[in-house]
DNA sequence: TACTTGTTCTATCTACACTAGAACAAGCAT
DNA sequence: ATGCTTGTTCTAGTGTAGATAGAACAAGTA
C-alpha cells in the first residue's frame, strides 16, 4: 500500500489521504479486513504530522470505511464498490463536454462542487 | 441579474461569483456587451466587501469572459455556450455517482482534474 | 510487563479569505 | 473644464482552518 501526497495540491493533505484511502477500497487494492499502516509509521514515511494522518483515519472511521481501534490500528471494513467504474466513466464524460466549451479544468470543478451542494 | 451568495458554504464567496457570473454568460442570461453592476454596488447589494467582488472580477477577466475599464464597469465579451445542458447533466451525473460512494466534493474534483490532464 | 496504537489535550505557526480605508487613474456626463 | 463613476493599487487588521508539535493517557497485543 503506497500513498502518494503532494503538497502543492489545493486539496488538503488530510483529504488527500482520505481520497487515495477511498479509491483503494473502492478498486479493492484495499481489501476487508485488511489493516492500514499505523498513524505514526504512515506519518513518518508520508512526512506528514501523526495528527494529519489521525484526522484524515477519523474522517475514514465516521464514513464506515475502516475501524480503529488501539493498540490494534485501522481495519478495513468497506468492501469494494461496485460501480467505481461507472463514476470514472461519468466523469470522463464531463471532461468531454467541457473540452467543447472551452471550459478549464478550475471552472468545471467550480460547477461540480456548485452542484454538489445544491 | 440576481446572484446569490451564501457564506455557509464551503466554496468561498468570491469563487461562488466567479462561478454564477460563469454560469449566467454559458446560459445567454447574460449577453455579450451587457454590463455587470458595478462592484462598490454589487458588493453592497450581497452584503460582500468591495475587494471580494472585485477579487472575482480581475478572475473572471484573467478568463476572458469579461472586459474591466475604470468608469466603464465590466463588461461581457464571452459568448453564450451553445450546448452548456450537456455539461450540467454529465456533471450531474457525476454528483450521484459520487454521492453515492460517499465521495467529498473535493475528492471528486481531485479526480475531475486529474481526468482533465490526461 | 513491555510495547503498540489510537485518543485527547493544549499550544503554536502559517496561509488564506475577508474586511476596511484610503489614495489614485481612467473614462464618462454635464 | 468640472465632477462623478469606476476600476486599480496600497497597507493593514481580523478570523478561521490546516498543519505541526509535544505530552499524557487508555485500550489492546505479545
Amino acid at each position: 500500500m503506497l500513498f502518494r501526497i503532494d503538497p502543492t495540491l489545493n486539496e488538503t493533505l488530510f483529504a488527500q489521504l482520505v481520497t487515495q484511502v477511498r479509491l483503494a477500497v473502492a478498486q479493492g487494492a484495499l481489501q476487508h479486513g485488511e489493516r492500514l499502516p499505523a498513524a505514526r509509521e504512515l506519518a513518518a514515511s508520508l512526512d506528514l504530522n501523526v495528527h494529519t494522518v489521525l484526522r484524515a483515519y477519523q474522517l475514514l472511521r465516521d464514513d464506515g470505511l475502516i475501524e480503529l481501534r488501539r493498540g490494534r490500528g485501522a481495519i478495513v471494513t468497506a468492501r469494494p464498490a461496485a460501480d467505481h467504474a461507472n463514476l470514472l466513466a461519468a466523469i470522463d464524460e464531463v471532461v468531454r463536454e467541457a473540452r467543447a466549451l472551452r471550459f478549464s479544468p478550475e471552472a468545471t470543478a467550480t460547477l461540480l462542487k456548485e452542484a454538489f451542494s445544491s
